[in-house]
RNA sequence: GGCGCCGUGGCCAAGUGGUAAGGCAAGGGUCUGCAAAACCCUCACACGUCGGUUCGAAUCCGACCGGUGCCUCCA
């Protein structure tokens, strides 16, 4: 049974949908008006895992995430550029979803975008003013805090408290500090749309209460986002929502992931010290970046920094190495009298037990290293049926965690490294004893013969016990990344990143 | 000021009442021409400090110290 923690309760709770077999969530997807940071990438993240485990547990999700298309920052930033918000929102979108994928996170049920549902906004609020939730002034249709008895109940806070916390006001017409703007009318030059109360643009984060509503009805499942969002963000949500619907709750868990912190800060746009996602990614496998992510309880904050990602892709070698060795050891029709069986009921049900208490990620990648270690310490042991029944259900597992692609990149990276192969061949024909071999090799061949060439021949020296060359054609390689290695069952090479 | 979170070995990080998972680093070993990888072994009388509750606490309570998030638009 699967237990999670809702802010709203501020406690663990067993996870029931709404209705039998089904899931529908939503979280907090972000403003387009910048490139997109590790932090948008460790909420994508965790709530794909999340998708993932609900999708294991048998249920079918129905998942959407927004693009809040158009706000304040957004017009100030296109104005600076001199190009329309949907230009510079369409590019920050595409940059965000290109990201998704190399981070391996499933696509969703729906992205939907604030233009998009005007529609949907207009009528909400104006249902809320008809109800007496809104009132509408010079700049604006205000929600009336007062008015919802339940307001704080997320983020556990009183009208009293917060007011002696507000800041210094804004528009004087405000019939309380507390009151936030769910419409507002636009000024001379900006985007706006036609509604009762003339020109104007949603308000605050009204397009998550509509959208949400729209896609998933009343009483949706489970709702997430940073716990940044806790107050004011999501707190406003549930009191237009349920002001509009008069149908209580808005949404029935409240799920917080924790922010990435950079030297013990947040890391966030506002303070310049993001660490821009799509750079990252040019330098790290997507793959790597999601290990490293999930590497921490996910309502934790996470500090980023260098030396941790690079741990987590020494990680990943390990993974993608003992994968690789797994797939040769069913390959090989190998004999062996150790069981697996009982090994992964017993895997199964631990992994189980650690994500059904409130998705324990790092107790699930711990049990990733218990499996490969009993591998590797029984591979001779081991017959290729057995490897298989292993290989399927770390499958399973690491479906879960949504790392999919272990064993599958070296054939795209080996070809990428062609012309730095070739370098090498040239650099190592400076050696007399070589040189007459490599002479056979040309740049029409294939990489992988290539590369079996120079194994060949360095097989051929080590027998010559030529070892000078032999270690020459092997540091020549390691400096473009290809590292041998000599085995029992002959030379393997490994890719390492340069 | 209010509402929270965090402080576990050199570093990262699980564990939240029953006597400290896992990873990285480090040291030793097996294997190897030498390496590398892999494997094996070692590595927290102890979980910020001080009190309390309890047969028993890293885990509960209190105080204190240090760090940090939110309190108007931030994943």
């Amino acid at each position: 049974m699967l237990r999670i923690y809702n802010t709203l309760s501020r406690s663990l709770e067993e996870f029931i949908p709404r209705e039998r077999g089904k899931v529908y969530m939503y979280n907090c997807g972000l403003t387009p008006y910048d490139y997109p940071h590790v932090g948008h990438a460790r909420s994508a993240v965790i709530y794909d895992v999340i998708h993932r485990y609900l999708e294991y547990l048998g249920y079918e999700v129905i998942h959407i995430s927004n693009f809040t298309d158009i706000d304040d920052k957004i017009i100030a930033r296109s104005q600076e550029l001199g190009i329309t918000c949907e230009e510079l929102t369409q590019k920050y979108i595409d940059v965000y979803l290109k990201d998704l994928k190399a981070l391996n996170v499933k696509p969703l049920y729906g992205y939907p975008r604030a233009t998009e549902h005007i529609k949907e906004i207009i009528e909400m609020v104006r249902t809320l003013q008809e109800k007496g939730f809104a009132y509408e002034i010079s700049d604006g249709v205000y929600f009336e805090v007062r008015k919802f008895k339940d307001y704080g109940k997320l983020s556990h806070r009183n009208l009293e408290e917060l007011r002696s916390g507000a800041r210094i006001e804004v528009n004087p017409e405000k019939k309380d500090p507390l009151d936030f703007a769910i419409w507002k009318k636009s000024r001379e030059g900006e985007p706006s749309w036609d509604s009762p109360w003339g020109k104007g643009r949603p308000g605050w984060h009204i397009e998550c209460s509509a959208m949400s509503l729209h896609y998933l009805g009343n009483s949706f499942d489970i709702h997430g986002g940073g716990d940044d969002l806790i107050f004011p963000h999501h707190e406003n949500e549930i009191a237009q929502s349920e002001a509009y619907t008069g149908i209580s709750p808005f949404a029935r868990y409240w799920v917080h992931n924790g922010m990435v912190e950079i030297e013990k800060e947040k890391m966030s746009k506002s303070l310049k010290n993001f660490f821009n996602l799509d750079e990252l990614l040019r330098d790290y496998d997507g793959e790597v970046v999601r290990l490293y992510l999930i590497s921490v309880s996910y309502r934790k904050p996470l500090s980023f920094d260098i030396e941790s990602l690079e741990v987590a892709r020494k990680n990943y070698e390990y993974f993608n190495e003992s994968f690789l060795s797994i797939n040769e050891d069913i390959e090989r029709n190998n004999k062996g009298d150790v069981p697996v069986e009982d090994k992964i009921l017993q895997w199964r049900s631990d992994f189980r037990k650690a994500m059904d208490d409130d998705l324990n990620f790092p107790v699930a990648i711990a049990l990733l290293f218990d499996i490969f270690k009993f591998f590797n310490g029984n591979k001779e042991k081991i017959s290729s049926k057995e490897a298989l029944k292993l290989k399927e259900f770390l499958n399973e597992m690491l479906g879960v965690l949504g790392i999919e692609h272990l064993g599958e990149r070296r054939a795209s990276v080996l070809s990428s490294l062609k012309d730095r192969i070739m370098d090498v061949i040239g650099f190592l024909s400076k050696n007399e004893a070589l040189r007459k071999e490599l002479s056979s090799i040309d740049k029409e061949m294939a990489v992988n013969d290539i590369l079996q060439s120079l194994v060949d021949l360095r097989a051929e020296m080590r027998l010559r016990q030529d070892f000078v060359s032999a270690d020459q054609i092997r540091d020549a390689l390691k400096e473009v990344g290809v590292v041998l290695e000599d085995t029992k069952e002959g030379t393997k090479y490994r890719l390492v990143s340069t």
